[in-house]
DNA sequence: AGTCTGACTAGTA
DNA sequence: CTACTAGCCAGAC
């Protein structure tokens, strides 16, 4: 077996799957619900590379000239908290349009979390 | 090649 | 509660 489910990918250079972690995470994100969000660190555990949160900030990081575009919106940290909204171009975008889905944001926050968390790995 | 940083998270003090 | 540390992996310097 040359090709395990899911370990350490390289996102740059390439992995054994078809798909690389970048390409994995951006899939992802694509079929989040609209109105709903996740956390960097679901989408990393979804895809087994649980410690690897930061890599899912840094594929979103990337995201940006890539096409079709990732609602990146739709991805917090797990708090809820807005913390990738100043790579938007505009620090308020974000919230704009997550709020335009039907998520309250306030303070930074997306209220009613809970609710609106979506786990890929569960859903998926 | 070594060091620091980063759109994170969990654990410990 | 806050502060710090460790793990994670790629990119910038």
């Amino acid at each position: 077996m040359k090709k395990p489910p899911l370990k350490k990918v390289t996102p740059s250079g390439r992995a054994d799957d078809d798909a690389t972690f970048f390409a994995q995470v951006y899939d992802v994100v694509r079929q989040i619900p609209k109105g709903r969000v996740t956390s960097y660190g679901a989408i990393a555990a979804a895809l087994g590379t649980r410690g690897s949160a930061r890599m899912v900030g840094w594929a979103m990081n990337n995201c940006h000239q890539l096409t079709p575009k990732v609602p990146a919106h739709r991805v917090v940290n797990r708090l809820g908290l807005l913390t990738g909204k100043m790579h938007f171009g505009d620090p308020d975008r974000m919230q704009q349009l997550l709020e335009k889905e039907g998520v309250r944001v306030a303070n930074d926050q997306v209220q009613d979390f809970a609710k609106k968390f979506w786990d890929p790995a569960q859903e998926l």
